[in-house]
DNA sequence: TCAAAAGTGTTGACGGTACACCCATGT
DNA sequence: ACATGGGTGTACCGTCAACACTTTTGA
């Protein structure tokens, strides 16, 4: 745990260390960090974001995304995964870069700059993770999210808004949803995403003519109605298509 | 200078300083840099960026993106603006973040992370600027750039794409004209930065339909042929036509 | 008078939107 | 048998793409 509250084991790098001692006088340096926004979905519940409740201070018992320092070693996006294991025991998910915060107040204490990366996991497949038991783990509706540590209330809107924007002409959709999905749990994680309704002839239409799904012999099970039928996303589709001009769209 | 070869004057905040000293054992810190990609534009000549030679090693005599150390009290668009001015004698301009990069190995002495900005200005405003009698900096069209200093190659790529993707959705092309600008200019820049042809009616039809643009009681001097008319772009007219659902889109 | 760019409308194709009913399944 | 969501087609309308000639001006 370091002096700044974020978790990260203290094994430094002797002889870049060394190195960085003479060029600290000459150019102080920020601390950076990476913070991670991961939404989860369910189409069951709604979109959902990840948070951990700091045991330190500043902003003890407040609740705050998942984050911590880069070392010297390992790239931004390497820190972002690490953390996200470390923290969350989130692995293996669509991760990307999101912007980079670095107000000189950001952080009461130093300066501090961070980069975010928003990360999209499925709840329906780690249905609330292993690490539900720890207590200072949790998911947050995004209309319930409580009041959060540094700016990071401010990172989490832009990763709305980044989400928001880019679900519309990218398939990242999918990364929100099991690998196997019916069309209406589609439509309702774009209803949630872009907070509008959609037709539902029209969105079944559109994206089966996008030929970018393909349909499963297989149905839902353990519903009390009629199963609906299961589609897969071809990510390798996608990228055939696009390279002969295809735009995804919705 | 400073070690790193980057331009910034060595004022050390000595508070900081002297604080951070503590943490830099626990957290050893990457040094931190901006750098930022200068796109130009004349509907005369092409896209161009502003590129400045080096004077130190490494990679010196070659050429890189202007940059330098972000200090410890200025945020870090600041810091790019403030490099932007002193490297290069551009002012007041368009400036948006693009990318933090962050690979341990981009920098051959020690571990640089560099948060990119765009900048976007019109030639025909400041043709060829004050700074051109310098002769480490020089604006070079896109299909001309020379062999770049560390990533930079990659952040350029990275802002063209940018910058291609967010003209057809945002009104930022403006950006890059003077003030006033005919609907032939208009159309030029555009069919350079997507790099394809489009058709002069639809163009125009599309863009006056929009309602974004003011037709001045002027037309262009000094051409060998019929002068043009001159308009103008509303940046408040769009705000307001945003707010009532218009979306932008080329 | 010539060269060079400005300016202007119409049509056909396509994709978006709006809209309502029957079907399959589990309780 | 009933409740719940699954699944399907069409008609209208607006927007995009293709396309060529006349006008103005300065040299």
């Amino acid at each position: 745990m370091s002096i700044l509250g974020h978790n990260e084991p203290c094994i430094p790098l002797f002889c870049l260390a060394a190195r960085q001692m003479a060029y600290t006088y000459t150019h102080p340096r920020p601390a950076l960090t990476v913070d991670c926004v991961v939404f989860g979905f369910d189409a069951q519940t709604t979109l959902q974001v990840l948070l951990i409740q700091r045991k330190l201070t500043p902003y003890q018992g407040e609740w705050a995304l998942p984050g911590g320092f880069v070392r010297l070693a390992e790239s931004l996006e390497a820190a972002a995964r690490r953390e996200l294991r470390e923290e969350t025991g989130v692995e293996d998910v669509f991760l990307e870069q999101l912007y980079t915060f670095g107000q000189p107040d950001r952080d009461p204490r130093d300066r501090v700059v961070s980069v975010a990366y928003y990360a999209l996991i499925s709840l329906a497949g780690h249905p609330l993770q292993a690490r539900t038991d720890a207590q200072d783990t949790a998911w947050f509706a995004l209309d319930a999210v409580p009041p959060l540590a540094f700016d990071h209330h401010q990172i989490l809107q832009a990763a709305i808004a980044r989400l928001r924007g880019k679900v519309r002409y990218e398939p990242i959709g999918f990364e929100l949803l099991p690998e196997k999905f019916t069309l209406t749990q589609l439509q309702k994680l774009y209803e949630t995403i872009l907070d509008q309704p959609l037709d539902k002839r029209n969105f079944r239409n559109k994206l089966l003519r996008m030929d970018l799904l393909v349909a499963l012999d297989e149905t839902q099970t353990g519903v009390a109605h009629r199963a609906a039928r299961l589609y897969k996303f071809e990510p390798q589709r996608y990228e055939q298509l696009k390279q002969q001009g295809f735009n995804f769209e919705l």
